[in-house]
DNA sequence: CATATGATCCGCT
DNA sequence: GCGGATCATATGA
């Protein structure tokens, strides 16, 4: 019942447009004895729908189903044998599309973050998708949990960043869709390569501080 | 049934 | 900068 739980319409939109959304929004997990977690989100990457580089892009499987449900929910894939990865599913049923969720600034529960890691350094916990899901504790149970209605994880409304920047998504060779979104400057975006990998390969991202 | 691969992280060089 | 870890999933025989 919290006021500052973002709504389902929020999700129901077009992913690309739902992205850059997100910047600067709060993830909060609330555990069962009560204890909270919470990150300000830095760092976010759309797959819209007849995306090559999407996991829905091949229709529905087991596995991404919850990606063509209802907006607003939790999609969760395990990948490369460790790590988990942790998405809203936004726009219509039957779509297919969501944006992951890459990096945050840890706000609460930064102890539990640490031991769920085995690392204590602040930049570190939340900098990556596999990072923030082991933070958060997030793994494959979590697939399909409501960000709207549920007791487990939400989203709530943060304070807007001052600019934002846009890029090739890591690990998708296609320059078409600059559909990585990060917070400019942030220290907490993570490592991931920026910029798209242009043909002569010598040139950066628009990454640069203001 | 067999196998290739990945929306990654970490440690070492 | 590079490669190993490690396995669920998807796909083809």
């Amino acid at each position: 019942m919290s006021p500052a739980r973002l709504p389902r319409s929020f999700y129901a939109r077009d992913a690309e447009e739902v992205a850059p959304d997100l910047l600067g929004q709060v993830l909060v997990r609330t555990s069962r004895d009560g204890s909270r977690a919470a990150a300000r989100i830095v760092e976010v990457e759309a797959y819209g729908p007849d995306d090559p580089a999407s996991h829905s892009f091949r229709g529905i499987t087991r596995r991404n189903a919850v990606m063509f449900g209802p907006p607003g929910h939790l999609y969760v894939y395990f990948t490369y044998g460790m790590h988990h990865c942790m998405n809203v599913v936004t726009g219509r049923p039957g779509e297919g599309t969501a944006v992951l969720l890459r990096a945050a600034e840890p706000l609460e529960g930064v102890d539990r973050m640490i031991s769920r890691r085995g690392r204590e350094r602040l930049l570190d916990l939340c900098s990556g998708p596999g990072r923030l899901a082991q933070a958060f504790g997030i793994a494959r149970r979590d697939d399909g949990v409501d960000l709207v209605t549920g007791d487990l994880v939400c989203v709530e409304r943060g304070t807007r960043p001052e600019a934002i920047r846009s890029g090739t998504r890591v690990g998708v060779h296609e320059t078409a869709r600059p559909w990585r979104y990060w917070i400019a400057g942030d220290p907490f975006v993570s490592r991931g390569r920026p910029g798209p990998p242009t043909a002569k390969g010598t040139s950066r991202a628009r990454s640069t501080t203001p």
